[in-house]
RNA sequence: GCAGGAGUGGCGGAAUUGGCAGACGCGCUGGUCUUAGGAGCCAGUACCGAAAGGUGUAGGGGUUCGAGUCCCCUCUCCUGCACCA
């Protein structure tokens, strides 16, 4: 009869829970204990419950917790729901139900579930991003985004009012293009009057021309941008929620269309987030991923001058189109004055200036109406009217062929007065740099492509400093600059920094840095989410709401779907809607907040999560900050993890939080893939297949759900896989075959978990069947923390016999009267040593995470028990001890039976004899030319003069040294003697 | 294409300042106890070989007394990004 989990279970966790037994201490309570905080990325409480994933997630933190309070230090491990979200909405809309209501149902099955697997969480923390408690503090932190700018003199965020204050002091001006830039006369310069591009004062502007400038530069404005527009569902999607041009959830057809929504200002942290994860112990692969996404690039800007002489009939008007673009993130304003025709390029490459032989723009570029040559203008629209209608998808997709038109101008290359084409192509991106390249068909593979489809000249300009030019295909690496006045000879980096000197005499170009990274879309037209603080009067302008006045409640409607229009639902709440300050009617914003908002700062409030004066206490947020292990998916590699390093920058800039940076040390456990799966693959009908001939063997959907194919390589036919039992698999030394006909290949591999794979792993069939304790055990044992392994559940069941011989040893057995022998006696010098071993060991292991390795060494030492007659009691008691990190339940119920009235939690941890770890002799293995041969067992402080006469003497070397010359005896401390023999 | 990670028995995985490859668990084989066992206990389990011995960490080459580990080349798989100028 094995031990009974289920009540043992269920009692333990009753007790953490009536006990508040993982309770954090607050800092004044503390006295002088280190802290350590420890975190997960906390679940959204989706209605499908517990995954295993989540489960390897939190039981990693689980074990770093509850080793760490042995340990003595005051450990924070909270949870809570993020559970806004689309998700939550869809279901009540399709069900008829309040999201409220689903919501709560959710959270609380998940509760149950995650106090189920006997996680140590300190339950009076638990947050909830719905509760209007907490959403009034992600809705002040909203307000702080949008009552502060970005300083880029000092590269941080300040005040609002600050700004003003420089404004109307004159030590900042405002420059043409609406950017706020230190006043020249400061500097000790001179204004130019005359001049276009002149900045003017503050006091010079009419107070719209002020609301405007001070708008434009807010952390969170309002903007015009293209979204992705979903009739369907009747709201904006998230770029991650829409899945080859149609909406992940319903599969409805997407659209970009230009919005007015909230922006908030991430660019302007884009190289601080770059330049602040040195400072971070995350995962190599995650900081790339980071560094990628924001995209940093260094180079130059350069301004082509349009050749107005070759642009007869070109005319202002305008045409009509679909998509506005928005504005360029570069930093080079745009040309707006008539006279004053420039096409802004931002390249990499400046040295290849000389080879830039013809020039393109975005299709959507606003400067395409204004230089298109009127007989040009039939094929220009027709073009932009196609890539319009294109899908994101079918623009990006790499297999496509070069498409463009001319626009029948052409720019003047600043370099050396050439007159080049100007085409529009859909290869280059609005979205990105200035939307507009100079083409360097020589040194660049794209415009190499076009170069040759379109016929345009392509002139090297750079050599590789060894070896030949290629002849068929662009050059893109650096080498010396050929064909280029001015920098002949140069390698790729003098040439640059020459090339944009002499241009910058002439204001032609700068030095300057671009970034893939855009500015962060934070409105959606759904109601399941935090509203905005904001109410806007009729013209449009936005009004932070008094502070005092939070939270914005979210308004009960009965009514919640989408309108199918761009409006939000919360316009269908009309007394909530309309609001009078000081006589004047307002009206509320009725857009909410992304998902993301309340899990960009929910680590903050965990610190101290019933504060409703602020939204962390000054000495709570200074005590737990920064987190010191944050746990979770890579998923969030970059939303959720740069998203929360934006908003704790902006807190940091304005003094409301004291660290740069929320999460030093950052993990992400390894996906867990269902169980091993073998596909056996054949023709239809049963002629076996010669099975080299498989290839691309891959997954597709069918009528009849998702099954295996293969491409057989010289018919070009398709092979179905079927899936087959693994007793009915062997392997070959040429992969799986099938048993019963060894010419039908078997295909061997894992899967995503998923609903229509049928091969998710249920926590709670598994805690029923298995209990809590093995379960834990299990996902721990799997493999390293970080590493993507594959279930097994078949392996549970090497746990659950773990678990029942300790209970045995431990604890006994009463039902079959094998009561336990716990003796009064000293450990036995052979174990106990391996005790001492083992205590050293799994702290070790659990430091570093490495909990596979801990659970072995236990599983070694409770082997070695197994073999006693009876065990020690202090044995027991260290046994218990070091279990109870990976398998609570039972630890305690194990402690209590060996007479401790409290709980584990806070005994400390068994201390480790360095003096006992010492053997007093050793095994060494003796090697001949490096092959084992024999061993010898000598004294540990044995000389190394008789420990090489023993080893020449050892059994079975005799044979290979005899008679031999023995050209060097090394002898390698405490590992091993090698004989090198002629 | 670019970037990052990985490749070790039938399966999950151990072993890193270079030093006994396969810890530990699953599975499997034999034995034992049992009315029975999805319980327990004992023994075995990388491959070839009767044995002596030989061969083995994706493949090839190198450094070294000694390489899973270090260096070079190649292959495969995973993950992310992808017309980013």
């Amino acid at each position: 009869m094995p031990y009974n989990f289920m009540t043992i279970e269920k009692k333990w966790q009753e007790y953490w829970l009536a006990n508040k037994t993982f309770r954090a201490l607050d800092p004044r309570d503390a006295a002088n204990m280190k802290k350590s905080y420890v975190l997960d990325m906390f679940p959204y409480p989706s209605g499908s419950g517990l995954h295993v994933g989540h489960v390897e997630n939190y039981t990693a933190t689980d074990i770093i917790s509850r080793y760490q309070r042995m340990r003595g230090l005051n450990v924070l491990h909270p949870t809570g729901w993020d559970a806004f979200g689309l998700p939550a909405e869809q279901y009540a809309i399709k069900n008829n139900r309040h999201p409220r209501e689903f919501t709560a149902k959710n959270i609380e099955n998940f509760r149950r579930q995650i106090q189920m697997m006997g996680m140590s969480y300190d339950w009076d923390r638990e947050i909830d991003t719905t509760d209007p408690r907490y959403y009034k503090w992600t809705q002040w932190i909203f307000l702080q985004l949008f009552n502060s700018y970005f300083d880029r003199i000092d590269a941080k965020a300040k005040p609002i009012a600050h700004l003003v204050h420089e404004l109307m002091n004159e030590n900042l001006v405002v420059a043409p293009d609406g950017e706020v830039v230190l006043n020249p006369v400061q500097e000790g310069m001179e204004r130019i009057s005359g001049d276009v591009r002149v900045e003017r004062l503050w006091r010079e502007l009419s107070p719209d021309e002020q609301r405007g400038v001070i708008d434009g530069q807010r952390l969170a404005y309002m903007d015009e941008v293209p979204v992705n527009w979903c009739p369907g569902l009747g709201t904006v999607l998230a770029n991650e929620e829409v899945v080859d041009g149609r909406s992940e959830v319903g599969g409805f057809p997407v659209e970009r269309r230009p919005m007015r929504q909230w922006m908030l200002r991430i660019t302007a942290y884009a190289d601080r987030l770059i330049e602040d994860l040195d400072m971070l112990d995350w995962p190599e692969s995650l900081k790339e991923m980071q560094r990628n996404w924001i995209g940093r690039s260094t180079g130059a800007t350069i301004e082509f001058e349009i050749d107005e002489a070759t642009m007869p009939g070109a005319s202002s008007q305008r045409f009509a189109q679909g998509s506005e673009p928005q504005a360029a993130p570069g930093p080079v304003g745009e040309a707006e004055a008539d006279d004053d025709l420039l096409i802004t390029v931002f390249t990499t490459r400046p040295d290849t200036l000389y080879g830039a032989t013809y020039m393109v723009l975005a299709p959507e570029h606003p400067l395409v109406e204004r230089i298109t040559a009127a007989t040009h203008r039939e094929t220009i629209e027709a073009y932009r009217q196609v890539v319009a209608s294109q899908s994101e998808r079918d623009r990006t997709s790499d297999t496509k062929e070069k498409t463009g038109v001319a626009t029948g101008a052409h720019a003047i290359n600043p370099i050396n007065d050439e007159r080049i084409p100007i085409y529009i192509a859909d290869y280059v991106l609005w979205g990105y740099g200035t939307g507009a390249i100079m083409a360097v068909p020589a040194h660049d593979q794209r415009d190499f492509d076009f170069a040759k489809k379109f016929n345009l000249p392509i002139r090297y300009v750079v050599r590789p400093a060894a070896g030949e030019l290629p002849q068929d295909r662009a050059f893109e690496p650096e080498g010396i600059a050929i064909n280029s006045e001015l920098i002949d000879g140069l390698p790729t980096g003098e040439a640059k920094q020459k090339i944009i000197d002499v241009l910058s005499r002439e204001g032609n170009a700068r030095r300057s840095v671009n970034y893939k990274l855009r500015d962060w879309l934070f409105s959606r037209q759904r109601y399941w989410g935090e509203p905005f603080p904001i109410l806007l009067d009729e013209a449009g302008n936005a009004y932070a709401v008094d502070e005092s006045e939070l939270p914005v409640t979210l308004p009960d409607l009965v009514d919640f779907k989408p309108t199918g229009t761009p409006e939000p639902p919360l316009s269908k709440a009309k007394d909530w809607l309309r609001v009078e300050r000081d006589g004047k009617v307002f009206t509320r914003e009725t857009n909410t907040m992304p998902q993301w908002a309340g899990s960009c700062w929910y680590y903050l409030r965990f610190c101290d999560p019933m504060n409703e004066k602020r939204f962390v206490d000054v000495e709570k947020e200074q005590y737990w900050m920064p987190v010191d292990v944050y746990v979770g998916g890579v998923e969030h590699a970059v939303l959720h993890l740069l998203y929360a390093r934006f908003w704790h920058k902006v807190l940091y800039d304005l003094g409301h939080v004291s660290t740069p940076e929320p999460f030093l040390r950052l993990v992400n456990q390894g996906l867990i893939l269902g169980e091993l799966e073998f596909h056996a693959f054949q023709f239809s009908g049963d002629h076996a297949i010669s099975t080299a001939l498989l290839t691309d063997i891959r997954e597709e959907a069918t009528d009849h759900g998702v099954q295996m194919v293969a491409t057989v390589t010289e018919t070009r036919a398709k092979a179905t896989g079927r899936r087959v039992p693994d007793d009915q698999v062997e392997k070959t030394s040429d992969g799986y075959r099938l048993k019963s006909n060894p010419q039908i290949r078997v295909d061997a591999r894992s899967f995503k978990m998923s609903k229509s794979r049928g091969n998710v792993a249920s926590p709670d069939d598994l805690v029923r069947d298995y209990g809590a304790d093995a379960l834990r055990l299990y996902i721990m044992y799997m493999g390293p923390l970080e590493m993507q392994k594959p279930w097994n559940t078949r392996d549970i069941v090497g746990m659950t016999r773990f678990l029942n011989a300790v209970w045995r040893n431990l604890a006994g057995d009463e039902e079959n009267n094998k009561v336990a022998q716990i003796v009064d006696e000293p450990i036995p010098q052979a174990i106990d040593r391996q005790m001492h071993r083992t205590i050293k060991k799994v702290a070790e292991d659990i430091e570093t995470l490495r909990f596979n390795t801990a659970i072995a060494e236990l599983i070694k030492l409770n082997n070695e028990m197994n073999k006693l007659p009876a065990i020690p009691r202090d044995l027991a008691t260290n046994f218990a001890l070091m279990l109870a990190p990976l398998a609570p339940h039972i630890a305690e119920e194990l402690w209590q039976r060996l007479g401790n009235t409290e709980s584990l939690t806070r005994h400390p941890w068994p201390r480790y004899d360095d003096a006992k770890l010492v053997e007093s002799t050793m095994e060494l293995p003796v090697q001949v030319n490096g092959k084992v041969r024999g061993k010898i067992t000598v004294a540990a402080d044995a000389d190394q003069d008789a420990i090489l006469t023993a080893a020449a003497e050892a059994k079975g070397v005799q044979q290979w040294i005899n008679g031999k010359e023995i050209k060097k005896r090394l002898y390698v401390p405490k590992k091993l003697v090698n004989f090198v023999v002629a």
